[in-house]
DNA sequence: ATTACTACAAAACGAGTAT
DNA sequence: TATACTCGTTTTGTAGTAA
């Protein structure tokens, strides 16, 4: 039994189960399986493979529609985001003997939080200190969709530039996790904060204000090239 | 216990016990690895773990270096490509919703058996009626390395536009799989032999002669790009 | 036809321990 | 320290069958 991280402790079959689920098509939409077909499709019997689905249901690692004749499954935002993990781990494995990871993202308006935070001193002082730079005051906000997703688990499990968290003032700051990067040729770092889980928002710092040095429109796609 | 199609049946815990052994390393290289750590990361016993080990070695998916003190491990050729194809079934999860492939190859110097499976009449007979053209009587060989091969592995598992065998003066000929695809703008088809597995080449064939028309040389990198 | 319960069998696990 | 054996416990799987 190994631990998601997040919820209850998940079975290693579990994994498998949602992956056949998810190759039979039950990623975006219920798709009709029968216990006997799962079953098959999984090398067990009708019985195990109707005791699998019981257990995902519990687990809240699938949605089911549980008609007369036949039951209909789809992943849950659970399910789903574990399987996306998996896929994390793989493309750990294959895709990057070279050093570096691809993340495409789409030009998003940020709320000025980015710029918010960036103006404390807690932070400014420990990014001129370990990035070697001291940051334009504002963040690019990048969208992260489909595969590219599974690079920000990457990225969230690997080791980067520590940015501590401090107080200031009566609140508390988060820590964060930075990686050198490139955007379109323009040195700058990824920023990912330590507690913040299962987003899709990238937020990338530079010297300069990037939207402007590069001529960036909300919705325009960039692709970052982080080094690891 | 699922079928790894190949040699004896595999359980489904060697599979997440190869990935926590290539996460740790052992891909092409000896990594240092106690019963004990790698218990730790798979969440198990150092007892299990050391189990795992003895199985894994008896069904030749990993190599060891048994020294006095501590063990190394390796993935085996067969162990990697089972974690290949299972890289393969999450990109088919995650990396299609747009149903195109996108496979990358250097362009290698064929040995001239392409050009004589593509003089045979039984393939040009069912190249002309179920492709719809004449293809030029040679292929264009693409050496795929690295993460694209599972772009093969997933390929290999997707029906295409099936090439029957044949017998033709004595001697069969194997059938095959096409996928119509396109290369540097180039419409042509990828072509896949039935029988042979676990190949890094992947043969590209279309109206005209791609390398003169396209200018390649040999070591040159092209990206197919498959439809599905 | 389904799903899923019960009762039993098989497999996997881990504590103790030998080497 | 290691690895890996034995053996009792727990977990997982299946056959039979109910609903």
């Amino acid at each position: 039994m190994s631990s998601a991280g997040d919820g209850q402790p998940t079975k290693p079959y579990h994994v498998d189960t949602l992956k056949q689920i998810a190759l039979l098509g039950g990623v975006n939409a219920y798709v009709a399986l029968s216990s006997k077909e799962l079953g098959r499709a999984l090398g067990v019997s009708q019985q195990s493979a109707s005791q699998r689905i019981l257990e995902l249901l519990q687990a809240q690692l699938i949605e089911r529609d549980l008609a007369v004749r036949k039951q209909r499954v789809r992943l849950s935002a659970r399910g789903l985001e574990l399987l996306r993990r998996e896929h994390a781990d793989y493309r750990r494995i294959f895709e990057f003997t070279d050093g570096g990871l691809r993340v495409r993202g789409n030009v998003a308006s940020g709320l000025g939080e980015g710029a918010f935070y960036m103006k404390q001193h807690g932070y400014k002082e420990q990014f001129k200190r370990k990035l070697g730079f001291e940051p334009y005051e504002g963040t690019l906000n990048l969208r992260v969709r489909g595969v590219d997703l599974s690079s920000l688990d990457i990225l969230r499990d690997e080791e980067g530039i520590l940015i501590e968290a401090f107080a200031d003032g009566g609140r508390t700051f988060g820590g964060a996790k930075c990686f050198p990067a490139t955007v379109r040729g323009v040195d700058c770092c990824v920023i990912l904060p330590l507690r913040t889980h299962h987003t899709d928002t990238l937020e990338v710092i530079a010297r300069a204000h990037l939207r402007s040095k590069l001529g960036l429109a909300d919705g325009d796609e960039v692709e970052v090239h982080v080094k690891l």
